[in-house]
DNA sequence: TAGACGCATGAATACGTATTCAATTCTACA
DNA sequence: TGTAGAATTGAATACGTATTCATGCGTCTA
C-alpha cells in the first residue's frame, strides 16, 4: 500500500464551517455517532453526546440542512406561489402563511409571479428545489402542470381558487356564495338600483362574486342595473371605476364592489367628488373585510373571508398530503359571513 | 426465518423521479455526461446533449438542485428576515425584493420575526439552509450573531438601520435627514406649535427620524410642543395617539407623524372627530411616501423613502458581497426627498 | 455460569450532482 | 500521412449527511 493517503494539509473546509467529520475527529468518534447526536430517536450514549456536543461548540458545528434534505428527501420548505403582494388581504395571508408554516417546522421560499408568464418559470423551480410542498395563490395549473407534481408526489394546495380538476388539492372561502349575500343584504335594506365594481376580470375571485350575486338578485326578482369593471384590484383602478359608475345619468344607489380596497376607492370618491353621504345616497358592500374596512372613516359593511380558517385549512390540507401521500384529493369550502358596519343604508 | 426478506421489488426512487444516472442509462452515456449537457461552459458535442435532452424529455428528468447546492456550496437562496408584513411599506418592499432577487436568479426564503425570540431561530435557521446571503429588516444583529455569519462566509446587509458595527453591510434611509426635512417643511409654511408622534419606540429608524426632526428645530430656534407615541406604526395605534394628542387643551397647529399610516390615521381622526380641516387647522406631514398617502382623500404631504433605489441598492451590495467574500464592509445611506401634497398650510 | 437479548458503536453505503483526471477520439496542419 | 493539440468522454471522487449492517459489550434470566 502506497500510504501518502493524499495530504491535503489543512484543507480547512471553503464555505460552511466544519462537518460531522471534524467534529467526530476532535470528540474522537465516528461521523455516525456526530449525526447520532442530532438525530431525536437515535442510539446514542449520553456519554458520547456529552463528548460530541463539547466539540460541536468547540468549532461553532452546524448542521447542513440542504446536505440532509438531500438523503431525507425532505427540505422542511413549502414554496408560496404569490401575485399580489402588496394588496392587503394577500399581505395579510402571506404574513399568516409564513407564521404558521414556521409554527409548523416548515420554511417559506416565494415565488413571485406578477410578472405575466412567471408561472412557468417559477412551477418547475419549486419542483427543483424539492420543496415538500407547494401554495399556489391567484393562479391555476393545467392539468400538464399538475402532472409534474404528481409524478414527483409533491402535494399542491390552490388557494382560493374552485376549479375542480379532481387533481389539485383546493382551499377556497367560497365566494359565490359571497355573492349572494351581498345580494340579500343590500335587497333586505331595500335598495332598488343596484350596480356592481367587478376588479379583475380574469381572476375566478371576481367571477364566482359576481355570479352569486347576479344569480341571487334573479332568484328575488331584480336585475342588475348597472356594471362597471376596475380591471383589476388596485385603489387607483377603483376609484377610475367608481367615477365611470357614479358619474352615469341615473346612477345606483347601492354599489357591491369586488373587493373592499374598491369599495374604500368607491366611498372615497362619492364623498369627495360628488359630496354624496355614505350611506344616505348611496350603498356599498365591499368583500374580504380587510383590516382597514373597519377604520372610523370608512365603517365598510362588507363579506368576511375568515382569514385565519383560510390559512389553517390549507396548511392542515397540504401537512396531511405530505404525511400521506397517494391519498385522494380533498377540496375544502370555507364560508364567508357578513359583516355588518355603517356603509348600508336601512330603509325598510 | 419468518420474514421474507421484504424484496421491494422496483424501487423506482421514492420520491424525486430519476436522476441522472437514469438517464445516462438510457441515453448510453456517462452520468458526467449529463451533467455536462446541464452545464452551460461544459465540454459535450451535440450529438451525446441531444441524447441526452431525449431521455430527459422521455422520463421527465429535472436536475435536483438540492443536490447541485451540496457540491457547488451555493444555494441561489437568499434570507429575508422580515418583521412587518402587512404595514404598507414593508409589502412593497417584500414585492420589490422578491421581484428584483428572481431577476438576478435568486429565490427568496422567508424568515417571519413577529413573534418577540423569533430573530435567534431564525439566524441559525438561514445558516443550516446555506443561503447565499441575508438580508435583514427591521432588526439588528449582535455582534455574536454578526461573528457567525463572518465565519461561515455568509454576507448580511441590514435593510434601514444604521448601526455601524463595522461588521455588517448597511444600507439605509437618512431618516435623521428625513427628520430634519420634516421640521423644514413645517417652519418654513410658518407653523408655530409642533407635535411629533412617535412610531415603535424602539426602532432605530423611529428614534433617527425623531432625532433629525428636533435637532433641525433647535437649529431654528423652536422647540418641540407635544409629543406622543403610539407605539407601533398600526393605524389602530396611530389614530389613538392622534386622539390623546389632539384633545389636549392647547393643540399643536402642525404635527410630524413617524410615518404615513400613522399621519393618514392622525387625518382621520382631526376630521372625523374633531371636525377639523386640513391643512387649514391642522397640518400633518408623514413619513415613507406608501402610494395610498397620494389618495385623494389624503394627499399627504410626506417625507418619501426612494423606495426602488433602496432595494436595488440592497441587493446590488448583497450581490457584489457574494461575489467578493472578505471584501470590505459597506455602509450606503440613501436620501430621502419631501413630496409636497396638500396636507401642510402655506401661511407664510 | 451460559445464553439470550438490547444497546452503542463504527464501517460502509446512499442521496444526486459537479468536477478532476486520464484516456480516447477528432481536427488541422505540415 | 503523421503528429501535435484540441475536444470529448467515462471513471472516480467529493459534497455533508442519514441509515443499514454487523459487531462488541453489558445486563438480565434461567
Amino acid at each position: 500500500m502506497t500510504s501518502t493517503k493524499t495530504p491535503h494539509p489543512s484543507r480547512k473546509s471553503a464555505r460552511s464551517g466544519s462537518s460531522q467529520i471534524d467534529v467526530a475527529r476532535l470528540a474522537g468518534v465516528s461521523q455516525a455517532a456526530v449525526s447520532r447526536a442530532f438525530t431525536p430517536g437515535a442510539s446514542v450514549s449520553d456519554e458520547t453526546r456529552a463528548k460530541v456536543m463539547a466539540a460541536v461548540d468547540e468549532l461553532g458545528y452546524r448542521p447542513n440542512v440542504i446536505a440532509r434534505s438531500l438523503v431525507q428527501k425532505s427540505t422542511n420548505i413549502i414554496g408560496l406561489v404569490l401575485r399580489r403582494f402588496t394588496t392587503p388581504f394577500y399581505a395579510h395571508m402571506l404574513q399568516k402563511f409564513t407564521r404558521a408554516l414556521q409554527e409548523r417546522g416548515y420554511w417559506t421560499l416565494i415565488f413571485n409571479i406578477e410578472q405575466g408568464d412567471e408561472l412557468d418559470n417559477a412551477l418547475p423551480a419549486a419542483l427543483q428545489y424539492q420543496v415538500d410542498g407547494l401554495i399556489i395563490t391567484s393562479a391555476t395549473l393545467s392539468s400538464h402542470q399538475a402532472d409534474e407534481f404528481a409524478r414527483a408526489e409533491t402535494p399542491v394546495v390552490l388557494f382560493n381558487r374552485y376549479v375542480s380538476d379532481g387533481h389539485t388539492h383546493l382551499v377556497s372561502c367560497d365566494h359565490y356564495e359571497g355573492g349572494r349575500m351581498a345580494a340579500d343584504a343590500l335587497l333586505d335594506t331595500g335598495h332598488q338600483r343596484l350596480a356592481y365594481i367587478a376588479g379583475e376580470e380574469e381572476s375566478s375571485t371576481n367571477r364566482d362574486r359576481e355570479i352569486g350575486f347576479l344569480g341571487r338578485l334573479k332568484e328575488r326578482g331584480y336585475e342588475l342595473a348597472l356594471r362597471e369593471s376596475a380591471g383589476d384590484y388596485s385603489y387607483k383602478k377603483g376609484y377610475a371605476a367608481a367615477q365611470r359608475l357614479l358619474e352615469r345619468a341615473s346612477p345606483p344607489d347601492a354599489v357591491f364592489c369586488a373587493d373592499d380596497v374598491i369599495a374604500m376607492a368607491t366611498m372615497d370618491f362619492a364623498r369627495y367628488k360628488l359630496n354624496l353621504n355614505i350611506p344616505e345616497d348611496l350603498s356599498v358592500v365591499g368583500f374580504d373585510d380587510i383590516p382597514s374596512a373597519a377604520r372610523p372613516n370608512y365603517e365598510l359593511t362588507t363579506v368576511r373571508q375568515p382569514f385565519n380558517r383560510l390559512v389553517d385549512s390549507t396548511i392542515d390540507v397540504l401537512v396531511e398530503a405530505i404525511g400521506a401521500p397517494g391519498a385522494s384529493v380533498i377540496e375544502k369550502k370555507v364560508s364567508p359571513s357578513l359583516t355588518w358596519r355603517q356603509s348600508v343604508r336601512k330603509n325598510d
